[in-house]
RNA sequence: GCCGGGAUAGUUUAGUGGUAGAAUUGGGGACUGUGGAUCCCCUGGCUCGGGUUCGAUUCCCGGUCCCGGCCCCA
């Protein structure tokens, strides 16, 4: 035999067992999520080079899949879904009434070394809110999270909240513009202290500022604790104050949804470019080094994508690592999806028979026809091996009186049925 | 991008410088219409390329893929 093809590398093959339990944790998301109002979208699984590329920082361009068509244009499989998701905001749904509310389940690719958790082809779900401008919107969709986390019946998740909007303001009073934010934001969240020293010292921060940020970094844990010394630092700050204060209303608001738990991080950055305000990520810590499951927060994209700036907000969930969580914990993930029963023929010559009868049984109840023209024993085996409650057997003797013979795998107990009455049989459990 | 450890039937594995066994799965039979047992038969394998060698599945180098870690992310 010649060598087989194998998978390229980083993807992965799901069979019927393992997809049963993702369509399952799919399910509970769609269902979460549209319980809050949000519509499904999808948008195509390579977008145009300068869209995946506009302000998501280097580090995602290192790790595109990126080729030119036969045209000759520039393309790249889409490596999140936020900025696909928001061309298509601005190209189909900027005139729809507001709030825009919408949420996907996708495929994403980066060209990364895989390892546990990690893979080039990997799964996002996640939701985009557009349109409202208060801190009520930013607490809905880290709420909309945690609540999808619950209905999943995950327990062991930690969720940090942080905000993006001190830190820039913070840098800004220190005289950073915008563009230079970027690169000291991707030191902060890479946790690289020297690159930040030097970033800030290069851009010629005041000392004052800089020990400020400094110290602003380090503050993590629960949320009156943490403002209060955020609040004792940034005295008399009235800009990075006001900010603090945006921060403050979203924490209020995330009490109206019934949230608590959360730890207050200032130091999250998150890595790409486009945040702006609350940012918030989710860890499930017994996955160890790829234990982030969800990250998200107020962003800015919309301008930079040639439509109307308009607050937005959202998130995404590593859908493959909260499936891994999810099993981490022993969750049991949807029921059993199989056929209820096995219809065999007894006898090769009755198989047409056999077919007829499970077309009109599969009307009532999901079944599978046996098409091995085996003897009866074998078939029995395999409904015994696939876990088949029922087994409808074929046979001249039964056909002869327009009966099928009905046998219950579990008890053994079997009975003649009339072949009109079959819709009416059931599964005792 | 970097660093470890791996790769023998579909799966789990044994083993050897002279081209390989087992268990299990799958198909058939013993049992011509009654399962989870037993027995028998069959199918099926040394990751790929190069080197050393009379001869490589085995030793060496490289690729590929897998597992894990760093970086980063989801």
């Amino acid at each position: 035999m010649t060598m087989a093809f194998t998978r390229p590398r980083g993807t992965r093959d799901f069979l019927p067992e393992e997809m049963a339990r993702r369509r399952y944790v799919e399910g509970v998301m769609r269902e979460v999520f549209e319980s809050f109002g949000y519509g499904e979208v999808q948008t195509p699984t390579f977008e145009s080079l300068e869209l995946i590329t506009a302000k998501s920082g280097e580090d995602i361009r290192r790790h595109l899949y990126h080729f030119k068509d036969k045209a000759e244009r520039d393309l790249a499989l889409r490596p999140e879904l936020t900025a696909p998701v928001m061309r298509l905001y601005i190209n189909e749904l900027k005139r729809s009434p507001k709030p825009v509310k919408v949420y996907y389940i996708g495929n994403c690719f980066r060209y990364e070394e895989p390892q546990s958790g990690r893979y080039r082809e990997f799964w996002q779900a996640g939701v985009e809110l557009i349109g409202p401008p208060h801190e009520e919107a930013e607490a809905e969709v880290v709420a909309l999270a945690m609540a999808t986390l619950e209905r999943l019946g995950l327990e062991g998740f930690e969720v940090h909240i942080g905000h993006i909007g001190v830190l820039r303001r913070i840098l800004e009073d220190g005289g950073v513009r915008e563009e230079d934010q970027n690169p000291v934001m991707n030191a902060i969240d890479k946790g690289e202290e020297a690159a930040l020293k030097g970033l800030l010292e290069k851009l010629q921060v005041p000392e004052e500022s800089r020990s400020v940020l400094l110290t602003i970094l380090e503050l993590e844990g629960p949320s009156r604790e943490v403002l209060g010394k955020a609040r004792a630092l940034l005295a008399g700050r009235t800009g990075v104050l006001e900010e603090l204060e945006r921060f403050e209303r979203v924490l209020c608001a995330l009490g109206f949804f019934g949230v608590e738990g959360y730890r207050v991080d200032l130091g999250i950055a998150r890595g790409l470019d486009y945040y702006t305000g609350t940012v918030f990520e989710i860890y499930a810590p017994r996955l160890g080094a790829q234990k982030q499951i969800c990250g998200g927060g107020s962003y800015s994209l919309t301008e930079t994508l040639g439509g109307a700036p308009v607050p937005t907000c959202g998130f995404a969930f590593g859908f493959d690592r909260v499936l891994l969580a999810l099993e981490a914990e022993g969750r049991k993930l949807g029921g059993d999806k199989g056929p209820k029963a096995l219809v065999v023929p007894a006898g090769k010559d009755l198989l047409g028979e056999a077919i007829r009868v499970a077309a009109s049984l599969r009307k009532s109840l999901p079944c599978e026809v046996d098409l091995m023209k085996r003897k009866l024993v074998k078939a029995l085996g395999y409904a015994d091996s696939r876990g088949i409650p029922l087994v409808v057997i074929i046979g001249e003797e039964e056909l002869a009186k327009g009966c099928v013979l009905v046998r219950d795998m579990k008890t053994g107990a079997q009975r003649d049925v009339k072949v009109e009455d079959l819709g009416s049989i059931k599964v005792h459990e």
